[in-house]
DNA sequence: CAGATATAATAACAATTGATATTATAGCAA
DNA sequence: TTGCTATAATATCAATTGTTATTATATCTG
């Protein structure tokens, strides 16, 4: 059970890699990974306005915008007003778009052959299975306060606590 | 097997939110995830070198400069002159960590209590090992290098693809 | 031993990312 | 309609993280 202690490492480190040799692989086609996932989600969402495809993708409105001026510099996709609202830009592949997407599908299918390899479908199911409750679990969270102090030991003890420091609450 | 193309995915996701959730319990102790993590890897090896302790605790050197700097400027832990080696500081923790060491054990279980909430143990022991098995795959890519075409098609099929822009290859 | 190369810590700088403010427009509600 | 609040996109600024250079010292090799 104490194996478990590794569990907040090995993720972080495993999910560093991975995006890593992701790049790696994605290098003669010149797209990062957030660029690549742009795309893909972008194929199955023509139309979308920024806002709904930064949200599709887990990323925040800022970096999408980021990204879309890359790209469409790019001439990977483009912006196109949206007629129903003026605010709103309509996103859409471009014809160069559309060979990068069978590659990244490749690549994508060969990064995880490599993170896989020796592993059986059977193990791989259930490991996914398990990482999807997980992550369901940890939305869950969310926006849930913490509920700490279950051994009713009181921690903030007061004197021995001067606060070190705000410490940078991030979001 | 479709399933498995969120893998990448999830796994970015979920270590981002276990380490918001984590800091989020961690709030009363004013500490950063890097920060515990450091001081539990301090415990065990008391003495060490920051090079070293950035080892263990897999972040960088100049990582490692900059944590130390700031607790040591809360008196978490302090830095000695090394008797053997007069470029190298041997790092101590202070009386004053110490009682954060057990808040952190608590904490640290009290977050993976949350997340892995409705998985059996046998799950979660599949999953822990399937998790090392995956991170000594990606490891091992380290600095392999990337065999692409196993399919024999030729990708980089020259005047299509006129590399749009040169990509930070990141380390 | 002398010089070459490596290492520990750190500084200085660059790039990335995150948070906040701004502008235009939408949609609702009195 | 008139204002109030919300939203889309974006600019701006702040914090974080990554890279390279620097200094002192160690270690190796001829």
């Amino acid at each position: 059970m104490d194996r478990m202690k590794n569990f907040g490492f090995l993720l972080k480190d495993v999910s560093r890699r991975y995006s890593l040799r992701f790049e790696q692989h994605a290098r003669d086609i010149s797209l990062t990974l957030m660029q690549c996932k742009t795309l893909v989600y972008l194929e199955k969402n023509e139309g979308v306005s920024q806002a709904k495809l930064a949200e599709l993708t887990g990323m925040d409105a800022m970096m999408m915008v980021r990204i879309v001026d890359r790209m469409e510099a790019d001439h990977l996709l483009e912006r196109r007003a949206d007629p129903a609202d003026r605010r709103a830009r309509q996103l859409y592949l471009t014809k160069k778009a559309k060979p990068f997407l069978e590659k990244i599908a490749q690549l994508a299918e060969a990064t995880r052959a490599e993170v896989f390899a020796g592993i059986s479908k059977t193990e791989r199911e259930a490991f996914m299975r398990t990482l999807e409750q997980v992550h369901a679990n940890v939305c869950a969270l969310e926006d849930q306060p913490v509920n700490s102090n279950k051994t009713g030991k009181t921690t903030k003890s007061s004197k021995e606590n001067q606060t070190p420091r705000p410490v940078a609450v991030t979001k």
